[in-house]
DNA sequence: CGCATACTTGAGAGACGTCAAGCCGAGTGG
DNA sequence: CCACTCGGCTTGACGTCTCTCAAGTATGCG
């Protein structure tokens, strides 16, 4: 998005030089877990939830290569949230001195972590108003967009057809349902000839109409970082 | 929290040198606005929201006194939610050259701006939570909690009863449900003893079992700021 | 081949929404 | 001072969306 320079690409490069793989199923940090430690996600699909105290499970997001693990470390001794890996994953970790490296020497960088913040944000109060407001129907369709998009992020020329790799008691945990009303929904959204599916393979068959019933926003277009102080 | 240095307070001083009062009800950003404008309350409720294309609202956020308002300005040409003022108002705007800055010059306030976005960002999952998988009493204690909580922090003295300035609607759009609906749930709070309601002040009776309906979190305390780089 | 995990489908229950009516207090204008 | 309106609160009756429980069907894996 922003041609970096050679300095710039250099503390990065340091952020990232130790690597840690990571099995499906595999917890990176569990909810109170206490050592602040923060990772970027190279390789693979995670995601961050929470368990309440009746046993239910709330997922927060859905985490792709780039996107950055765990920063509530910067505000908080225990972890809020649990980070599970939905695929191998390859995790590069790094701790808080690093981060408060990057914010004394390299300005526009710390920048760049203000406007992620702000695009996670953003995509956080889109399912926040999903959960209160719209229909089980609209929250599975606007849970199949989001994954669509966001691999498409990873793999350009990913079309409209691609694995889902969630289970459908994993979305309905995202969309605040229960797996049996989920696959009632998916079965609905295929009936009405927006969907398809074959052995976890998804393929949109009418994307207009999906975003329609869904009410999805990308977050990750319309961005406008005109403003980023200038690199040191 | 952090004793900061004459340097930062002017840097910070020069972030509110202007005011802007605002007016009950009046809205101080609107969703699509262009403009980039950040805002420090310095006075008064607000709270953010966002409008569904079927008329609902989905209110995200109250804001209180110190809180940064519209930053997701640092990512977006168009603001993605509303800002309206819940009471009179006295707000100081800011621009993103102020923030980059800031973030220039100042890297132990970039730091903190950081911290502030986790704070930010665990109170939305909380919420996030709370709508997709707790029940109605629950989500309505919360905001109760919440609310006295939050005010709390501008007048340490207020105790166990307090004036929540919050119509039943706005719960409602808050929590995801209907004002009737909030009616009931706060009528059974009353009943079951947790709380007493006199002409719209709110008091808790047995704040400990509010707290336990509620599954409520503090996000103000247990911070860990330990990491913070040295003032510059 | 047996077991575990995920998916599917039906029937019935419950939580929450919708609609409708009435009440109350605060302004507001005659 | 009194009607009048208006926004917000309250309550009942009823409808519906989503959950729960239960059983059965793939699918993959040791």
């Amino acid at each position: 998005m922003v041609p970096l320079t050679a300095r710039e690409h250099a503390a990065l490069d340091r952020l990232e030089e130790r690597e840690r793989p990571l099995r499906r199923g595999g917890a990176l940090v569990r909810e109170k877990d206490i050592g602040g430690e923060m990772f970027v996600l190279r390789e693979g699909t995670m995601m961050s939830s929470v368990l309440l105290d009746d046993g239910s499970r709330q997922i927060l997001r859905f985490l792709f290569p780039g996107d950055l693990l765990g920063m509530s470390s910067l505000a908080y001794g225990e972890a809020p949230e649990t980070l599970t890996a939905l695929t191998d994953c390859m995790v590069a970790p790094f701790d808080r001195a690093a981060i408060a490296n990057v914010v004394a020497e390299h300005p526009r960088l710390a920048a760049l972590i203000m406007v992620y913040n702000q695009i996670e944000r953003a995509a956080l109060t889109d399912r926040l108003a999903a959960l209160g407001r719209t229909s089980a129907k609209a929250r599975v369709a606007s849970i199949l967009l989001e994954m669509r998009n966001r691999q498409r992020m990873v793999d350009p020329q990913l079309g409209s057809s691609f694995a889902l790799r969630l289970t459908q008691e994993e979305i309905g945990d995202a969309t605040g349902l229960t797996a049996v009303h989920v696959n009632r929904m998916l079965r609905q959204l295929e009936e009405e000839g927006l969907i398809a599916r074959e052995a976890g393979r998804m393929t949109f068959i009418n994307e207009r109409g999906l975003a329609r019933e869904a009410n999805y926003i990308d977050r990750y277009v319309g961005l406008d970082l005109s403003w980023l102080p200038p690199a040191q």
